[in-house]
DNA sequence: ATCATAGTCGTCTGCCTGACGATAATCAGG
DNA sequence: CCTGATTATCGTCAGGCAGACGACTATGAT
């Protein structure tokens, strides 16, 4: 039988970016200002089509780079300097999500280390990180930041809340946080990750045994720090672990 | 700026789902064969076209209720009889998935308590439950069962994969495994709901410490079944909880 | 020198789990 | 009716792990 163009409805795909990082103690996302109807002036996730010959995750690396200069991190290869965790996270299909089109938009998630500064493609006015409560506070916030009190474009404070959620239960159970330091880091900036992304305060001594106690988690490198002012501190790399068994679980409330 | 069109590629846009049960102690999948080129005679993931007006967890359902009778849980309404749980699982768009054109997928997976029997849309040999290990098994397996060795058409053998490990994880850590479960149920069958999904044997007098004393699982309704042979066993519903804390572990190796 | 800060090591207690003994309530068959 | 097989359910015990928290260490700031 031969290909019906006309048998089924034609679609724009794109995908849209949940950019994470932990700056400050606080979690924060990459944002767009959008320069374009419709949510002309609003903020908005980074994101754009799917070329006809790219896959989803090549497309979601591809603007991942456009926007902050990252490489998603294939866990084949020895992890470059300026890499980040990026995986799917799901896909969002509402028939209005946008009202020019039908557009079926496939999330992704991202994870990175603090940055220098993001750099936008051309117009560095327009990409920012934002903590993710500012972001996804839709009653707004007044003050010297209400241009971020308006809520995000589209349904992607959805979006970002469901990366958010994914980046907080990931954590639990995976050595995901790792992620979010530099390739060589300490247990407290490593605790401090964890602080910022769950948003509760974590006690260091048990912490602490917790994340050397685990086989594989962490791998010592020698070095010390003192970056943080206080005793210096044993400098860590990232183990080969991945699942962290027993999970380190969420203080409830 | 106007709608162009010709600014995007167009991709047409599917679901898939991996319809999962327990049946004979076993974890089974629904698959149809299908009729039509390319991989016809194989057996494939049920699916079709999002229609122009769907949203994807719309259209999901509908190609569940075609496929098999059952009705989406909406967690908003009370459970209907025929309920099954549905979420989404990935989505899967290589470039080179259907030779035909290009096509995303938005596969999504199904937990449903075990069936009187697939009931297809007008041609009952062309859809069946079979063992997971069987679809999963690429090396096939020669004998009666031959014709279920060759491996699923398209990329369906590594969403099968996905949505079989979804699964396995999901249920350690809610209360997921009651959806493969009649509306009243012992115990022990939900053990072997366990035993089946995890492929492995569990202690009895544990599971039912775990299970029993974690608030909120399980809601006793008073009767007693004897289904099982020997002693009668208390007849339970699912309890409103969704999240097991602490989890439920699967037993290493 | 003193203090503030952060890191690291220990201790104790309670909870949970895995291993497993024991008892209870049914059915099948002699 | 008695026996054994089967499944359900309750209990016990030891080990592991987490939360709470004391104590000590090594730096920088004043």
């Amino acid at each position: 039988m031969p290909y019906d163009p006309s048998a089924f409805p034609a679609f724009a795909v794109t995908v849209d970016l949940v950019v994470l990082t932990v700056r400050r103690h606080s979690l924060c996302a990459l944002a767009v200002r959008r320069g374009e109807p419709p949510f002309k002036g609003r903020w908005a996730l980074p994101g754009g089509f799917v070329r006809s010959d790219e896959d989803l995750s090549v497309a979601a690396a591809r603007e991942l780079a456009e926007e902050t200069g990252l490489l998603a991190h294939d866990p084949t290869l020895p992890v470059p300097p300026n890499a980040a965790h990026l995986e799917q996270l799901a896909t969002y299909g509402d028939p209005k999500r946008d009202p020019r089109m039908r557009v079926v938009s496939v999330a992704h998630l991202a994870l990175a280390p603090d940055l220098p500064a993001p750099r936008a493609g051309g117009d560095a006015h327009s990409v920012r990180w934002a903590p993710v409560e500012s972001l996804l506070d839709q009653e707004g916030v007044f003050g010297r930041d209400s241009d971020l009190a308006a809520p995000l474009a589209f349904d992607h404070a959805r979006i970002l809340a469901d990366g958010v959620e994914r980046a907080r239960s990931k954590i639990e159970y995976s050595s995901l946080a790792t992620a979010f330091c530099p390739q060589e880091f300490t247990v407290g900036e490593l605790r401090r990750v964890y602080e910022a992304v769950w948003g509760v305060a974590l006690d260091p001594r048990n912490f602490h045994r917790k994340v050397t106690g685990t086989p594989g988690f962490l791998v010592p490198t020698g070095g010390t720090t003192t970056r943080q002012g206080g005793r210096p501190a044993q400098l860590f790399r990232a183990g080969g672990a991945t699942l962290l068994n027993p999970p380190m679980l969420r203080p409830e409330v």
